[in-house]
RNA sequence: UCCGCAGUAGCUCAACGGUAGAGCAACCGGCUGUUAACCGGUGGGUUCUAGGUUCAAAUCCUAGCUGCGGAGCCA
């Protein structure tokens, strides 16, 4: 009778018995005796020992062949040992070799960013980028946890569109058979206000496309974003969805993903410190900060200097809101208080990370989004079905975006939101 | 689109006007407890491309290509 397959991670509750794991040859380190086998599966990573004396011969040279990242199944003992990293080790009875692997690229010395983006199909491999799309892995699913609790129902927005969300930024254009353009979506959010019309609570969790030449460490031409919508709701509320839902997925990462922020050598105290409330400033509160610092002239929209200065200091998402109007979206609600500014917030994420989510309060009134269509110069056509949310029974709502990979960067402490995408897409990489 | 930086061995880099080198990887040998293993040896080059300056160019100049970082825009 074989062994049982056991995954690396579950060693522990097998000690004293045989099994098999299976999986690829991270490391070897061998003498003349002795072979030490790195083996990972996903999982976690074992050390496997092979003795001459003890495994035999014929095993002993199996051992010794495989290349690095050949995929292997390695039967033997676990065995608790004060050396292991991981407190287990296996004594190798027997060692496979299921597929083998010669000249690998990516050895153990050091790699340039270039060179690995190129090979991110093998560098998914490595510890960092596993570690990583362990913690995204977390975020989405606190964030579908989280949301299902709440009350919100999961509704898709379509990935081609007829036009402009926002009709600003640019868009990939593909074709749509015969005569026709489509756009692909930089944002669900029009859609979900349709059908936060319908089911009340709603959010959208998919990809969205900007064709702009942006080569920062923020911006992906493809990255995902989570869109929730709320009928019924006012700044205030989406702000404190913002607020909870943030201190939520700090802590299912905290709970779930403790080894794989060791691994990325993410300073868990600063993220420990992510509890409500967050900070919140108005517009004109933060530009009186930035006047003082550095001269800004009120009115603009913040850049990123501005956005890491204000939140400078902070050791949480800093909530900036009530925005002038100019620059912000056709659709946000004007403040009652003050018809100059538009019901928006921002959250600037802390240590650099900027903005990681934008949303605010939409407006209902229809004649109002007439004439900011119009003063957009938006085509008024593809917007119908948008006015007709305003025609037909609309009540105060309100929603936000919040960038997956920005937000996953932040938690882990990545150089660039392109190590938090699986396979990012940039202005000049689109390969593999 | 604009502004910087870079391109030399499979990878990471050095050589800064005067004989192209190191570490890692590969290959060979040694080692019974390695953890980025260690020790000895071998092979490995159109110095991104095209011009130019010079007795002499990886090095200086011009143009292009490629990549990186930043700005703008945004999540």
């Amino acid at each position: 009778m074989q062994a049982p397959v056991v995954a690396i991670k579950d060693l522990k509750a097998h000690e004293g018995k045989p099994v098999r794991v299976q999986g690829w040859l991270y490391a070897r380190r061998s003498g003349k005796k002795l072979h030490f086998l790195q083996i990972r599966d996903g999982t976690g990573v074992v050390q496997g020992v092979v003795g001459l004396e003890e495994a035999g011969e014929a095993v002993f040279q199996r051992a010794g062949a495989p290349g690095q990242e050949a995929s292997i199944v390695v039967t033997g003992t676990v065995r608790a040992d004060a050396r292991a990293p991981g407190g287990v080790e296996l004594s190798v009875t027997d060692v496979a070799e299921i597929g083998p692997s010669t000249d690998y690229p990516l050895g153990k010395q050091t790699h340039g960013p270039d060179f690995l983006l190129s090979n991110r199909h093998l560098w998914l491999r490595s510890r960092r980028p596993a570690a990583t799309l362990r913690v995204r892995d977390t975020v989405i699913r606190a964030i579908r946890d989280y949301l299902h609790r709440e009350g919100f129902v999961c509704v898709d927005a379509p990935i081609f569109t007829p036009n402009a969300c926002e009709g600003t930024t640019t868009l990939f254009e593909v074709p749509y058979f015969e005569d026709q353009k489509a756009y692909l979506t930089q944002s669900g959010q029009l859609y979900m206000e349709a059908a936060a019309m319908a089911l009340g609570k709603v959010y959208c969790l998919g990809p969205a496309f900007r064709a702009e030449r942006s080569k920062t460490r923020k911006h992906l031409t493809e990255f995902w974003m989570l869109e929730p919508e709320i009928a019924f709701a006012g700044l205030e509320d989406v702000m404190q969805v913002i607020e909870a839902l943030l201190c939520e997925i700090v802590r299912r990462v905290l709970a779930e993903n403790r080894d794989d922020l060791l691994t990325l050598e993410r300073d868990i105290s600063k993220l420990e410190q992510v509890v409500p409330p967050f900070p919140r400033v108005t517009y004109d509160e933060a530009a009186l900060i930035l006047k003082q610092k550095s001269g800004f002239v009120y009115g603009g929209d913040f850049g990123a200097p501005d956005e890491e200065a204000l939140a400078a200091g902070h050791s949480k998402p800093l909530m900036i809101h009530r925005w002038p109007h100019e620059v912000k979206a056709f659709y946000m609600r004007r403040d009652p208080a003050n018809e100059k500014l538009a019901l928006g917030v921002d959250v600037i994420a802390p240590e650099g990370y900027g903005e990681i989510v934008g949303g605010g309060e939409r407006a209902t009134d229809l004649a109002f989004l007439e004439r900011q269509i119009e003063a957009h110069k938006l085509p008024k056509e593809a917007f119908e079905w948008y006015l007709d949310l305003r025609r037909y029974g609309s009540v105060p709502h309100g929603g936000f975006g919040m960038g997956i990979e920005r937000t996953v960067a932040w938690l882990c402490g990545l150089p660039h939101v392109r190590e938090a995408v699986p396979f990012p897409r940039m202005l000049y990489r689109i390969y593999p």
